[in-house]
DNA sequence: GTGCTTGTTGGCCA
DNA sequence: GTGGCCAACAAGCA
């Protein structure tokens, strides 16, 4: 369920469960495709008995910081879920990569495997990490970026260019259809057809959908939530989204599932228009 | 059995 | 070279 909220929640386990305190062993299932591009006995050899140091999350990624100049960076894909387990757990059917401390065990857990595991060594973050697009919450995310974007990609559904990653780091489906649904546009427009006063409210609501999504999905601060999604309102599309019957929660109107730009999107008719 | 799934990538084509 | 579209990846679930 990995979109830029999931990621700092998962993020936020393991650092609460673990930082500051040594790696006493790791597991890894070697063959699983999560470790492409990267060498998991290498990874095995410099986290043992290194110190979790520290952590960040950006878009859909997250990057732990061990002793010793070791960096674990993890992309949860479709269906991959970070526990924090306590000491002595025993790893399940998916779990392919585990980090033992003295009080916790650090679990990634991935059925599908479409995320990856990739590991560093050295003094600064790898550059794939550093390569990430500006936040949506940092100031370089600006409107005028936005519309330039926009305007680039002004053949392509709108829907299907907030989903990429160089401009919209973080932006998965849930996230792209609330942000649309809140700027009143149809995902089905081209994203070069937009008026400038639609282009900023996508800008606008970009910026609202990080900000809400991380407080009501990460927690603030040290908080963490004890579940995902668990206190979502009802005044998101979020929550009424996958419904067969589902209603608009602004206009009560059935909302709509369709497949935009090979992706199911959902989208209230009533508020969002085609001919804009 | 069928038909889905909060993601990314590479190949093909205009 | 750029941009857009689509299938593939894999496993679980209804």
């Amino acid at each position: 369920m990995p979109e830029l909220a999931e990621a700092e929640f998962y993020r936020k386990r393991w650092h609460q469960a673990a930082v500051g305190r040594r790696v006493t062993a790791v597991l890894t299932h070697d063959r699983a495709k999560i470790f492409r591009g990267t060498n998991p006995a290498a990874l095995r050899r410099a986290l043992t008995g290194a110190k979790l140091l520290g952590s960040a999350a950006a878009a859909k990624q997250m990057l732990f910081r061990f002793g010793g100049g070791a960096w674990l960076g993890v992309h949860l894909g479709m269906s991959g879920e970070l526990r924090a387990e306590p000491a002595g757990y025993v790893p399940q059917k998916h779990d392919h990569l585990v980090l033992r401390t003295h009080r916790a065990a650090l679990v990634f857990r991935d059925p599908r495997m479409f995320g990856r595991v990739q590991f560093h060594t050295g003094a600064g973050p790898p550059a794939w990490w550093t390569r990430i697009a500006p936040p949506l919450l940092s100031t370089a995310f600006t409107a005028e970026a936005v519309a330039a974007f926009l305007r680039r990609r002004a053949r392509a559904p709108v829907k299907t260019v907030l989903l990429m990653q160089e401009r919209f780091p973080g932006v998965g489906n849930w996230m792209a259809d609330e942000i649309l649904w809140r700027a009143a546009i149809h995902p089905k427009r081209r994203a070069g057809t937009l008026r400038p006063v639609e282009a900023r409210a996508l800008w606008r609501e970009s910026r609202r959908v990080a900000r809400l999504a991380l407080a009501t999905i990460a927690g603030r601060g040290d908080h963490l939530p004890p579940d995902l999604n668990v206190h979502i309102p009802g005044s998101w599309l979020f929550n009424h989204r996958w419904q067969d019957g589902g209603r608009c929660p602004k206009t009560k109107q059935l909302l709509v599932r369709e497949e935009v730009g090979g992706r199911t999107t959902c989208w209230s008719p009533a508020r969002q228009k085609l001919t804009g």
